[in-house]
DNA sequence: TGCAATAATGCAACTAGTTGCATAAAAGAT
DNA sequence: ATCTTTTATGCAACTAGTTGCATTATTGCA
């Protein structure tokens, strides 16, 4: 579980409140991991429990806004966590499980899925693309420079990866095959 | 949510027993969409109570060994699921949070960790190339075995991948870097 | 004949993530 | 003034997956 973990890498980066973080979340560390505002306040009380994180009521604001910091407690969980061991994680791919359905029960559309996300791979490419000439252009950089950068062109790595095999597989899916 | 249907695929191919399925689902589909043997039964029962599977009971042999068989009903069910409309499903990836955490927190020994997981990336790429070369080789193949090909493929492009990006993040995580 | 290993089933409790909705306060529109 | 929208919080119920253990029956061995 990375949730409370990727919260802690987001808030020491800029502390802020739930709703900001929420948002904050879903264009960074949100591409590998996602969460919902609702799991992110629940797990906000539970980092704030944990005495990771301090919580400071904001007045002069709406709602009971709150800004959580995160406190000495906090980055050395951080860094006992990041040096853990732990197994690789499996993939999962809903995907891969519905060709294996078209493959044993017949032809089922996903030629047309398959030309949809193509599109939005390529969109996400170039995004990454344009994101890594404004940030990572320069030779200067600092050892956390050069990590963000590493999981970025893994970013683009998959896309392309994705691109390329949804290539093959359209050429696949819409090849006239004899009835079996 | 796969389970279901990734059962199916697996049952219309061979009908047995939870426990066969819960081997033989790690050895083919799992590597897709993995699941605990608890899991496998749990999710038959509901299989059998929606009508997707009949079972059978098999006398002289041990436990209360069962056989399930997947139904009309449960091709019919197979065969819709496959071709609804999905959004793609989000990435997630532990270990991208970990390095942002080296980023943020400082270094903590993922460099062994990516090393470790590069030999196995390694291991399974020629795996599958030793799959191919058996299974896909004959240029004569029917739309089925198509697909099975490519989805053979997207594992082994995946593969690459992790091990080309273990390569650059190495390089990476061993640089010298003047203190921050 | 009893005992350990193994084949086969499964439950119960927990953790993580999703869905749907509820509440409150401030800001802005009419 | 009051009504809608936006900002901000969160709970409750559900679904999916994990962990740990329990049960039953057969096989084979000492």
């Amino acid at each position: 579980m990375s949730l409370p973990h990727a919260l802690l890498i987001a808030l020491i980066e800029k502390p802020c409140s739930g709703l900001e973080l929420s948002t904050r979340f879903d264009r960074s560390i949100g591409f590998y991991w996602h969460a919902s505002h609702q799991q992110i306040y629940r797990e906000l009380a539970r980092l704030e429990a944990a005495g990771w994180v301090q919580a400071t009521l904001i007045k002069a604001a709406r709602g009971g806004k709150k800004e959580y910091r995160v406190v000495a407690a906090g980055r050395k969980e951080l860094s006992r966590w990041a040096g853990e061991e732990r197994g690789i994680e499996p993939y999962r791919s809903e995907l891969m499980i519905r060709l294996r359905a078209e493959a044993t029960v017949g032809p089922s559309g996903l030629a047309d899925e398959i030309e949809r996300r193509l599109a939005l791979h390529r969109a996400r490419l170039a995004n990454y693309q344009a994101l890594e000439k404004r940030h990572y252009s320069k030779l200067t950089r600092s050892r956390s420079e050069a990590i963000s950068h590493l999981i970025l062109q893994k970013g683009m790595m998959n896309e392309s990866t994705w691109i390329e095999w949804s290539l093959q597989a359209l050429r696949v899916l819409k090849q006239e095959y004899p009835d079996a």
